[in-house]
DNA sequence: TGACAATATGCCGCACTGCGCATATAGTCA
DNA sequence: TGACTATATGCGCAGTGCGGCATATTGTCA
């Protein structure tokens, strides 16, 4: 229908690996600094097989970084604008609420601003 | 679990939103000028049925504005932030895929520019 | 080597979502 | 008013994704 199918399938797909609460969370308590599966499993509460899972996607879409040592594996955010782009995300949604101030507030706070591993680059993308 | 439950939620449904082809395909035909369902469903080639109920979604996610003018019902990006968010992650895979360069061209067209009708903003969100 | 720890994955049930069909709703025109 | 056009929606089905359970895989340590 559409040449530009496989591009358009790539955006959407790409979105869709950002569609997820639990994704997101996981996003938001890595973003800082790399964990471990076993502290992310931690902190968020879930059970092992499932934030394994998440991760295992996150990874294969290339958001995510990994890492293994001995026993462990630990994971980070390979794609820094990524985590810009949710934050903005958070901006633009929290603009939107008007009439909820804590929400409007936990948007503001959701994502931290992560460490920039790689070479800095401005929000803008 | 989390005190920041639903503000995860209302960024992961955000996403969602823009998690579908179809949706991708919306966008990307009504971000430079707003059209009606008619002229969009002639353009993309889907059922009328279809179409409208994506419209739906995304008019109904705060994504799209909607004008009625007679018979029939005017969709425009009620969001340029939005619309550069599209853009933001079609560079972002396009710098991703290396091997492929058809994919990562069709990516860097695929949302043309949006015209502003709100008050210009940079692209940095 | 065997026991143990950390992580990943196959299978299955369940809920959700996209789509087509038919139909409802709203507006225009004669 | 009735015929027609444009758009939206209820229903049902098929495909897909999430999560739990059990298990496989990989690595450590004694």
């Amino acid at each position: 229908m559409d040449e530009h199918h496989q591009a358009i399938d790539a955006v959407a797909s790409y979105f869709r690996v950002l569609s997820e609460p639990t994704r997101i969370r996981i996003m938001r308590v890595i973003c800082e600094e790399e964990k471990s599966v076993s502290q992310i499993v931690e902190e968020l509460g879930g059970s092992q097989t499932n934030v394994s899972r998440h991760l295992g996607i996150m990874h294969r879409s290339g958001m995510l970084g990994r890492r293994k040592e001995g026993n462990q594996v630990y994971y980070r955010t390979a794609d820094a604008a990524m985590v810009d782009l949710c934050r903005s995300v958070c901006k633009r949604i929290s603009e939107r609420e008007d009439g909820k101030a804590p929400l409007r507030h936990a948007l503001r706070r959701l994502i931290p601003q992560a460490k920039r591993d790689t070479k800095p680059k401005r929000s803008a993308v």
